[in-house]
DNA sequence: AGACTGAGTTCGAAATCCGAACTCAGTAGT
DNA sequence: ACTACTGAGTTCGGATTTCGAACTCAGTCT
């Protein structure tokens, strides 16, 4: 079907899991704290029957799980697993690129180092060089391959 | 619709473009060299009108770029512009998400820092600090907020 | 009894996606 | 001059996904 190299598969099946319009969202509302059903509901404007399926299929790939919270009316919550919350570079980055490049972008700082508070930079680092550097540096077997 | 934080419309906005099952191979296709048409068409399996469309769209917020290559039959190809090199960090991420996470992964190192060939670690950098630091210390308003 | 809560399901209409075949301008071969 | 080929798309009908709105179902509150 492609002729990609072996990081492809990786990538693409992990966007067949959380390369929608909703998935990525939802792992940032759960970053937010949100849990229950219908929050995601009004938080996001989903549609029910969407967040149903997309929810089975995140817990199905174990990014959140289903967690009993009540017993006399039996209810259920979603909190994200470890591997969901790794997921949050991913997320982090896409915010950065958003602040960066989007045309109607807030213009506030949104992202900050903690500690001080200055707004942060994304980068690669290099363990054995102990640099940081940009995507350029960057070789990637099958996603920069050949350039 | 919703009651998000300030940097909620940014990422929405950012994800109602690069936010589903194709735009971003299509960047990852882009930054292996790939630009024209039939190539793309060929190396992610994606139906023409989707392809057609997808391209159309990134174009226009500024992602890739028209370019003509050739005038005897007028031929067009894309290229990725600054921005769409800017996603590559988010790109990065995703792919070392399954490298960790996904059930299926190819377990290979399949990113490196060019100069020197060491699997990189991705940091984000507080200039002021002068020190790398992971997701746990970084406060988003909007995004980690309350956690 | 009647209203409410929270996590879903069911429904039919609307939007998207798909593969396969077609277009259109120009080039190359015989 | 006829045919085949290239590359960037478009057109088609059918299949899949998405949507909002209304419904269910167990249990609780007044």
């Amino acid at each position: 079907m492609n002729q990609q190299g072996q990081s492809g598969a990786a990538i693409e099946e992990t966007l067949r899991v959380v390369g929608d319009r909703w998935s990525i969202l939802l792992v940032r509302a759960g970053l937010r704290g949100i849990r229950r059903f219908d929050d995601f509901c009004d938080d996001l404007g989903i549609a029910r029957p969407v967040l149903t399926e997309r929810l089975r299929r995140l817990v199905k790939f174990g990014i959140f799980e289903r967690v009993k919270y009540q017993d006399k009316p039996v209810r259920y919550e979603y909190r994200l697993t470890e591997a969901g919350l790794a997921l949050s570079p991913a997320l982090v980055a896409l915010v950065r690129w958003s602040e960066e490049y989007s045309q109607e972008a807030s213009s506030e700082t949104t992202l900050v180092h903690a500690p001080c508070g200055t707004e942060l930079e994304q980068a690669f680092w290099c363990r054995s060089c102990q640099t940081t550097f940009g995507p350029h540096a960057v070789k990637g077997v099958g996603v920069n391959g050949e350039s």
